[in-house]
DNA sequence: ATAAGCGTACTGACCAGTCAGTATCGCGAG
DNA sequence: CTCGCGATACTGACTGGTCAGTACGCTTAT
């Protein structure tokens, strides 16, 4: 913690905020280079030492949100031993991640999708771990009898999109503030495998 | 009813066909207009004779898919008496016809996201026409007291973010299939707002 | 010395949009 | 009926701006 007060950023990480900041505001192909070089105090030499190609600049950002979020939902579920607490936790998790960092938010529910055929598989992978994640949480409360037996890779993708667009919502509108989502949207989605707490 | 038998597109129909196989397929920056003009066998002065520019041609079929899909579940909405039964009947005809037509939905879902600010408009404005009638029969059916009271701002985003991720998952796996989601996803979203039939 | 890290001037492919010209039609005048 | 005329629909070679990516040079630390 005695770390220099003005700890000056690496090049690599102006970069890389600068290409947040500005990608998730005007999405991939409205964002120049020319205009992260200048955001960031860098040149377009640095930037192409640190990455390969704007494309993979792109994704590194996309890939270290994903991360961060899995990460915390990860740890989340951790700390619970119930299956639907876990569920529950991961989703708080989840939730409290994305209104912590609005602009990563709008980049991976937002700037990441339309784009080619090449980010449309990272998006697609992207939305299959969280997904994931969720099923096999999900599937466990239905075996230990938590919750009633359902179709639990349909709940699970209709839980994504719900988060999804309410979040995408709230990034561009500030509305409903994170506390009206976590006391509605919660009981929401978990009424809908009927658990009754 | 005794039309030719093969009566001959308009040049602007082949146009708007070529261009939604393009686009839904390749994404907009990745569709080029020489691609269109070859694939509608028609010339890059036509189409800029019927449109004023590429993106203008891109949010005409966005339109064009938008108002057949709230066309149909007014329609549906017109044939039932009750408020729940109402959005229901809305919920299947908008499911309906996202199965019916796949590249549409696509566009729509997929593709009219995360481009410029321009189509970024254009996306939230379809997104609140959708969500503005599911609410405003949510609101009918707490009226009635059908379903007890919620917050149905959220409810109606979040049954939207429902339906556009289960559909965006069939779109690109055609899994799981229309009878599936149905069976699965009408239950779900009614039982998250305690509807109990 | 040598290489990692960065700066800057430059290139050239790409592609949306333009425009001068062609084809076909309906219509009114002679 | 037919000729001239304007309007609509369409063609495709061409252009010019844009911008990702490159070449190359300087600097500092080891």
């Amino acid at each position: 913690m005695s770390e220099q007060v003005t700890e000056p950023k690496s090049t690599r990480e102006r970069i890389l905020d600068a290409a947040m900041e500005l990608f998730s505001a005007k999405g991939f192909h409205d964002t120049k280079l020319d205009e992260i070089v200048a955001q960031a105090s860098a040149s377009k030499g640095s930037i192409y030492f640190h990455f390969p190609n704007k494309e993979r600049l792109f994704i590194a950002l996309v890939d270290q949100f994903a991360d961060l979020i899995e990460g915390r939902a990860k740890e989340a579920i951790a700390g619970e031993a119930d299956s639907i607490r876990r569920v529950q936790a991961a989703l708080e998790a989840v939730l409290a991640t994305f209104s912590k960092y609005r602009r990563p938010a709008k980049l991976l529910l937002v700037q990441a999708v339309g784009l080619g055929t090449v980010f449309e598989r990272k998006r697609i992978e992207v939305n299959d771990r969280f997904v994931l994640l969720i099923k096999t949480y999900l599937d466990d409360a239905v075996a230990d009898g938590s919750i009633p037996p359902v179709n639990t890779q349909i709940v699970s993708h209709a839980w994504m999109g719900a988060i999804y667009n309410i979040v995408i919502q709230w990034v561009y509108t500030g509305e409903p503030t994170k506390d009206d989502i976590m006391e509605a949207l919660l009981p929401l989605l978990l009424k809908s495998v009927s658990y009754r707490e």
